[in-house]
DNA sequence: GGTAGACCTGGACGC
DNA sequence: GCGTCCAGGTCTACC
């Protein structure tokens, strides 16, 4: 039997605007639904995958600005495709917060809007992310080196291959352990993941034996250590862990380069660190009028940015998302088979 | 430290 | 329908 569940949320929150924020909204096992704005996902609680319907206010399109308003801060309305007890609905709720940030912490967002102004009365700042961590690890690692719409092909297919299925029919994102079960050949033949094949087992591995002693040897070799008890992927989310230190270890895990690296550093909440690519070379040229090869744009990019400090990313992103928007319209009226195909830097 | 080339896939294009 | 070219970030070998 389906439950429904109410989750408050920070004062200043619109669902529309805050799950649109970033290219994963567009990306299985998310989606969003612009004629109910009303965002779908299916996660994995441990036991099985439920399908969620999230809603805020009414099921309708926002109409103006002024109707996107009136929802702000209203409590979101969670339906389910199966009946769940409270400890599961922890864990569902939990999920929620990390993909809409909900825990973001207000003080800092007050500072960004300090620091960059312009963002103020929209009221931009938190970015959309993945269920977990590893979600996030695996989705930057199927958006490197690949044009958008085959990463939306890859994601897709790693729920329909390796996620599980909720009562509805919907594939839940693979978990670590799931995946690290799965060989490189089937996830290159069955998923188009290419080359990134054995990256992505070794990293599923990696985070599967999380809870366990083992640290993987590359890091252990740079001489990075975590508490036993709390793992990897838990000393990577931890507050208290120095930027340096996480950049560090993420640029030894398969498959992560600086591009990678930087991104899941904003993923994790930490936003001094640029993931320039080539959308930022465009971005450069097009939005911000710099001229100049690639590499003296790159430089060019950082020193841009760098009045921004550690919020240097949100300044960047949201500058090139209000690029997006100012092309296609506000993000939560994209339709996920057309417009959001759309998102590479020579289709822009 | 810097650079060239390989790694794959899907889409665009020409024939 | 087929072949060719291209975009895209990381990794390795080499200078």
């Amino acid at each position: 039997m389906p439950a429904r569940f109410e989750i408050t949320v920070p004062t200043d929150f619109i669902l529309a605007r805050d799950v649109c924020s970033y290219g994963y909204f567009l990306l299985a096992p998310s989606h969003w639904d612009p004629v109910t704005a009303s965002y779908l996902t299916t996660l994995d609680t441990g036991e099985r995958a439920v399908s969620l319907w999230i809603t805020q206010g009414p099921p309708v399109a926002p109409g103006s600005a002024r109707d996107l308003a009136r929802r702000r801060g209203v409590p979101l309305i969670v339906r389910t495709d199966a009946n769940i007890a409270r400890p599961e609905q922890r864990v569902i709720a939990a999920q929620i917060a990390r993909i809409l940030r909900l825990d973001e912490d207000h003080t800092h967002l007050r500072t960004f809007h300090k620091v960059d102004p312009r963002w103020k009365a929209s009221g931009r700042g938190r970015i959309m992310r993945s269920a977990t961590l590893f979600e996030d690890v695996i989705k930057t690692i199927t958006s490197c080196n690949v044009t958008w719409p085959s990463t939306i092909i890859m994601n897709r297919r790693l729920c329909e291959i390796a996620g599980r299925k909720s009562a509805s029919g919907h594939f839940a994102f693979p978990t670590a352990a799931r995946l690290a079960r799965l060989r490189p050949q089937t996830l290159r033949a069955r998923c188009s993941v290419g080359y990134r094949d054995a990256r992505i087992i070794e990293i599923a591995r990696m985070f599967a034996r999380d809870s366990g002693p083992e640290i993987p040897p590359r890091i252990a070799a740079r001489g990075h250590t975590w508490p036993v008890r709390t793992g990897f992927a838990a000393w990577l989310e931890e507050p208290a862990t120095g930027d340096d230190a996480i950049h560090a270890a993420l640029l030894e895990l398969p498959g992560i380069g600086p591009y990678a690296a930087a991104n899941i550093m904003q993923l994790l909440g930490r936003y001094a660190r640029l993931p320039l690519d080539t959308e930022s070379i465009r971005h450069a040229k097009s939005v911000l009028g710099f001229t100049g090869p690639d590499r003296a744009l790159m430089k060019k990019l950082h020193a841009h940015y760098q009045p921004f400090g550690e919020h240097r990313f949100r300044s960047y992103w949201f500058e090139l998302w209000a690029f997006y928007e100012a092309q296609r319209g506000p993000a939560w009226t994209w339709e996920r088979d057309t417009t959001g195909k759309t998102f590479t830097a020579t289709k822009l």
